[in-house]
DNA sequence: CATTCGTGGAC
DNA sequence: TGTCCAAGAAT
């Protein structure tokens, strides 16, 4: 693999521009707060950097509102259920994430007396804080001068330094440059380069005449910086199929039931439903009634796209009983995942 | 180390 | 409509 020529970014130009364009965000402190002494608080940094994983700022925004609103302190979190963590956490996605949030905020409590490690490397010991989040909440929290690396560094650098093999492949080599880059402000650094990131050196779009970081980036020199970083060549996505049923008792409540605690929407709320498989099987009902088809949802997730045929009935309650009932609305308050939410609309229950 | 984990929005 | 992809972690 070609080693990189490790040229140190402009930090000071960085700074600079995070200092006048820095997004207002709930969990930010500003540059000007924090230059006058202001400090974060980790809880809000934490939660905060969990929810961004892998899902836009645009996502996250009322979901961090709502959970500070119900829970404001780690203390609170950890005494919450895990129940109506999952509920809060419900269409945000990666379900992994609010067990792991909440068994997270528990091991702060009861193992740091609810103080977050100021470092990168005990704050990585903890459930669902790995790498990035580690490294992120170290340096925005404590300034600690360790290098960042999340979706938007990796971009930038891949074009700054144009890299020509896939991120995954560079990955390593990225964050050894990037840590000769990292200043003492450590936090506002990491932010500066992650807005830049997200709103000028964006994924289809790269505005280098507004970037400070132009004057030494490779991928500006070429007629298209887009075409950084390369891409790893993709596979298709499998299809699986599946038949989901909506139940409803005499007085039109619906049966929900619990999903297994590992896998796929681990630990929420669903309503009962076949095997997902290649090949579509006959329908199998829970249980008599006056079964109807509402014809097809169709759901992607990551890795496979998932066609489920939808059919409701109006049943005898004896008749299942690993589950609840629930009025049809109180259906929002429920642990479910968009995909169910589209099944139970698809059913007349939007 | 490659795979398994969601979802909504931009284009 | 299909494709891409966003402040990744766990296994």
């Amino acid at each position: 693999m070609p080693t990189l020529d490790p040229r140190p970014l402009d930090a000071e130009a960085v700074l600079a521009w995070y200092d006048r364009h820095a997004r207002d965000l709930p969990w930010r402190v500003p540059p000007a707060l924090r230059a006058q002494g202001v400090r974060p608080d980790p809880y809000r940094v934490w939660l905060s950097e969990v929810m961004l994983q892998q899902t836009t700022v645009a996502a996250v925004r009322r979901y961090f509102l709502r959970f500070t609103e119900l829970w404001p302190t780690v203390f609170a979190l950890a005494a919450a259920p895990l129940d109506s963590v999952l509920r809060e956490w419900a269409g945000l996605g990666y379900y992994a994430r609010a067990r792991n949030l909440h068994a997270c905020a528990q091991a702060v409590v009861e193992r740091h007396g609810g103080v977050f490690p100021a470092t990168a490397a005990g704050l990585a010991t903890l459930p669902g804080i790995g790498a990035y989040t580690s490294a992120a909440i170290a340096a925005i929290c404590f300034d600690e001068r360790v290098a960042v690396l999340d979706g938007n560094l990796e971009r930038v650098l891949a074009r700054y330094h144009r890299l020509e093999v896939p991120v995954r492949e560079g990955k390593e080599e990225l964050r050894a440059v990037l840590q000769l880059s990292v200043p003492q402000r450590a936090g506002d650094f990491a932010q500066a380069m992650m807005d830049l990131g997200a709103t000028v050196c964006a994924p289809r779009n790269a505005a280098c005449l507004l970037c400070p970081l132009e004057p030494g980036c490779a991928a500006a020199r070429t007629a298209d910086p887009t075409a950084y970083p390369v891409k790893a060549a993709k596979t298709d996505k499998p299809i699986r199929k599946g038949h989901a049923y909506v139940m409803r008792d005499a007085g039109g409540d619906v049966y929900l039931r619990s999903r297994p605690s590992k896998g796929l929407l681990a630990g929420m709320s669903e309503v009962p439903g076949s095997d997902w498989a290649a090949e579509l099987g006959a329908p199998t009902y829970p249980t008599a009634g006056d079964w109807r088809h509402h014809g097809q949802v169709v759901h992607m997730f990551t890795h496979f796209r998932l066609e489920l045929e939808v059919w409701s009935a109006t049943v005898e309650p004896a008749g299942v009983d690993d589950g609840w009932w629930v009025e049809p609305q109180r259906l929002g308050g429920e642990a479910l995942p968009t995909l169910f939410r589209k099944v139970l609309a698809a059913a007349g229950h939007g």
